[in-house]
DNA sequence: TTGTGTTTTATTGCCTCC
DNA sequence: GGAGGCAATAAAACACAA
């Protein structure tokens, strides 16, 4: 807002003297701002220019007879505004942050500014308010990415651990293979029982427990419960059974991840993250699909 | 007291809206 | 085209450590 509108505001009861900027070269110095009025000058307080700027600019004289008399005052030092104009001001500002012409008017008579003081005030304020906004903002994204980079580092955990359990139970079923189970030969039989060809098993693991199975109830159980025996404390075993998840493509991989049973574990900190709108899924975490994706992209 | 960093007040130029 | 908003910036006022 250059100064030199004020002169075709219509709206502005008072206005202002012309500023110094706005009619002198730049490199001249600041002469301050002298149509500011400090409310104890208003009050009849302790201000230091005893009403010398309480002029308005017609009453300097006009515009051309105004103007020398006006640059031959002492430069007055720019003053801030008196703690009881801005708690008024922000009072008023955290009423409604825009400004009408009517609002700055009343405003600018009941704290003795210029209407043009009140909407620079206005101005700034509004800017410093974006500033805080885009602090917190800025917080709220980064607490965001802190918490789904701990959920990401605790799937790779957990994956990790997935895969080390799956080559922990590979070497166990191969173990027992080799105690006396030939798995070509019911392979075989399965084959012809069947009347037609099977696909090959998609693990060893699940060609295994297949082979494993068809030899009999009596070993089939004693498979299953020895691999289970032997790992207790790990309820996923089951798992292994349905699917290698190595080999699952990225979508299947999500499928799995977000109907299993690691969902509580995965997103412990859920509760904690504010959604705009009601998540799709429960790991949604507010972003969009593509957004979501992108996030499940980073590690596979 | 002084140097320095921060805050506040104000200006300028550009943009959008009516 | 005028009015008003915003971003960038200047400069005074202020705070504070050394």
């Amino acid at each position: 807002m250059a100064g030199g509108r004020l002169f075709t505001n219509n709206t502005n009861t008072l206005i202002d003297p012309p500023h110094p900027p706005l009619f002198l070269s730049s490199s001249l110095p600041f002469l301050g701002s002298r149509s500011m009025v400090s409310f104890e000058d208003v009050q009849g307080g302790k201000g230091s220019n005893n009403g010398l700027f309480f002029r308005t600019y017609e009453e300097n004289g006009g515009e051309e007879e105004g103007m020398e008399e006006y640059l031959m005052q002492p430069a007055e030092k720019k003053r801030r505004l008196s703690a009881e104009q801005v708690e008024f001001l922000e009072k008023s500002f955290e009423e409604e942050n825009k400004l009408e012409p009517e609002r700055k008017t009343k405003l600018a008579k009941e704290l003795g500014l210029q209407p043009r003081q009140v909407a620079i005030w206005f101005q700034n304020r509004r800017a410093r308010w974006k500033t805080k906004q885009l602090e917190k903002d800025y917080d709220s994204l980064q607490a965001t990415f802190e918490s789904l980079k701990a959920n990401y580092e605790n799937l790779l955990k957990e994956k990790d651990r997935l895969k080390a359990e799956v080559a922990s139970l590979t070497e166990k079923v191969v173990a027992r293979e080799k105690q006396g189970v030939n798995p070509n030969q019911t392979e075989v039989k399965s084959s012809e029982t069947n009347g037609m060809q099977e696909p090959p098993a998609a693990n060893p693991i699940a060609a295994t427990v297949d082979s494993v199975s068809s030899e009999g109830e009596g070993s089939k159980v004693s498979v299953k419960s020895d691999i289970l025996d032997s790992d207790d404390n790990h309820t996923s075993a089951s798992y292994v059974f349905e699917a290698d998840q190595s080999d699952l493509s990225q979508d299947e991989e999500e499928n799995l991840i977000s109907r299993s049973f690691l969902h509580p574990y995965i997103f412990p900190k859920l509760e904690s993250v504010e959604y705009s709108d009601p998540p799709e899924t429960s790991c949604s975490f507010g972003f969009d699909h593509e957004d979501h994706h992108a996030i499940w992209s980073w590690s596979y």
